[in-house]
DNA sequence: CTGTTAGCGCTTTCAT
DNA sequence: ATGAAAGCGCTAACAG
């Protein structure tokens, strides 16, 4: 009744080798202190049973996993999923695992999984947090190392996010150099940061805009999705303006849908721009004009800021990505009347 | 000089509560064999030293990590994206935790990252693992218990998938009841088992339609991806079809494209349907028709069969889930000559 | 250079 | 019902 099946053990290694644990262990992780033959004979032996260390016992000993946790509000939604692409490539690149936990925007599943994924992980990456400032400010030293992606820098770890502002600042300059004058903008999540950001970066350009003629930019509330935009599509219209800044790709997409329907040319009659860049933003009919937020290099960004904190222990400057204006097919200068 | 920041031990609470580490231990874990009152007494002291029970020295004594692996191909694909959704929140409300790694269609990857995840994991799902057949069947062995999903049911480990032919079956029904006669498939990866798949059924359709009226299908080799819908544009239209079915929702969104552009009219011109029915499906225009992969209920049966193998120890048996036509707007019967 | 010994933090017999 | 002791598989002092 012999443990057959059983993955071989370093025991096992060291008998069939002829020498001891430690040697084992020693040759196994390069140690040069092993005499070379004597390690080319553990190794042979190691490869004659197919053996491994076992990775959780080295964990408890060593005090690391190689694996990191990313906590993410939403797997759905397709920014997040670049980031985690971005992400999971790095750190595999290094030779790290990379644990994913969808707290499905549910604020206690998310404060919950933060602290459980770090037990069992090396340190934990957050991954646009709803939670609110403070409690976030509270868990960050439990969760420690940690990485924050898309939430303001005024927090006790490094933060990587994309410059919202910024995008929206290109895609106001890009709409009026088109000739625009009247906008509409769709407000997305009125609460969120991100909002904000991109609220300001308007107000900030409208009253930049110290040219003759005025610009005039009138805010309806929408909202993120793709059904949000096609709602408000009457309220567009009836606007009387020549361009819509919508919160984001999804919202754009949904009212140039409603749009298509309702026959209005775009960007004949009406210029549309989005923001993200989404997978198939480039794909609409026509294709859409947006801010690209780089999420993938986001994830990968994240992942260098916590590789720093795991290795040399240098926790690094906040870093903040611009977003590249993507000029397509939604967007053109306003028709003469 | 005392280890201030470092997390409490199970023996900081033995000391605090007065008891033995077994006390503790048993406690904790909830062994009625505990008084009451000393039970108690522990948890106090735990709440108040905020003592958690490492994972890690959990999983060495007990031989299992509450965590599962999950290889995939690639991130980037929605439907992947979609199974891992699924498969992650299922997993989590069993109190389990997943572990990604992608592979990016890279074959040595996808074996590699399938042991070393095993290691520190119970379990390993294989999201249509891409290595040949006798690959896998070598590998299956030391990855169990393994979970695979959609790959040919002639494997020794449980396998959930959909039924593709029954999905394309479907299609070419819808069609062929709406009237279409001469038909167009878009190929996709020629050699992929569910192109097979795809093919047959197709071939199975045209040999079983005993009406007066012969049904014809044309095939036209194309590809997986956006830019390869677009390319067989003009061939499609050279072609007489008054319908395309199309490997996937991306070549048929391609095409659609293409056709917007040359002005022809879906449905009124030319029918489209698609397979998978990615999130952007129902919002092309015209909303396409395709056939729903439950990729969601593809994850979350992947758990169910993992989970069965953790637990109970009774393997589950081939699931097949079948694909569910959606139609939208892109096809209609064809237009009168 | 190599072997012996002591843990990593926890669960679980085995006694009592 | 509780404590003492062994050990999960490995690494890292500590001798030699």
């Amino acid at each position: 009744m012999a443990r057959e099946s059983s993955r071989p053990g370093i025991t096992d290694v060291a008998k069939l080798a002829g020498v001891s644990l430690s040697t084992v262990s020693r040759a196994m992780n390069g140690n040069p202190t092993v005499d070379p033959a004597l390690a080319e004979r553990v190794r042979a032996a190691a490869a004659e049973l197919g053996y491994t260390a076992n990775p959780v016992a080295r964990s408890l000993v060593l005090g690391r996993t190689q694996t990191v946790a990313v906590v993410i509000p939403d797997l759905e939604n397709p920014t997040f999923q670049a980031i985690l692409r971005g992400l999971s490539r790095a750190a595999t690149a290094d030779g790290y695992h990379v644990l994913v936990a969808d707290s499905r925007e549910d604020l206690d599943e998310e404060h919950a999984l933060a602290r459980a994924t770090r037990l069992r992980t090396d340190g934990v990456i957050l991954c646009a947090p709803r939670m609110p400032e403070e409690e976030l400010a509270a868990l960050l030293p439990a969760l420690s190392p940690a990485v924050v992606i898309n939430r303001g820098p005024q927090i006790s770890a490094p933060v990587v996010g994309a410059d919202y502002g910024l995008g929206m600042r290109e895609i106001v300059d890009h709409l009026t150099s088109l000739g625009h004058r009247r906008l509409v903008y769709l407000a997305g999540a009125t609460r969120s940061v991100t909002h904000k950001a991109r609220q300001e970066a308007i107000a900030a350009a409208v009253s930049g805009f110290d040219r003759l003629d005025r610009l005039e930019v009138e805010e309806i509330t929408a909202g993120v999705d793709f059904d949000s935009g096609t709602a408000v599509a009457d309220q567009v219209l009836a606007s009387g303006a020549t361009a819509v800044i919508a919160y984001n790709d999804l919202v754009a997409m949904g009212l140039l849908s409603a749009l298509t329907v309702r026959r209005v040319e775009v960007p004949g009659q009406l210029s549309i721009t989005g923001f993200d860049d989404i997978p198939f933003a480039a794909y609409t009919s026509p294709p859409l004009t947006t801010a690209a937020v780089p999420a993938v290099d986001l994830g990968a960004a994240a992942w260098a800021a916590m590789h720093a904190q795991l290795t040399g222990g240098e926790p690094t400057p906040a870093l903040t990505l611009t977003p590249t204006l993507v000029v397509r097919g939604s967007t053109s200068a306003p028709r003469e009347d």
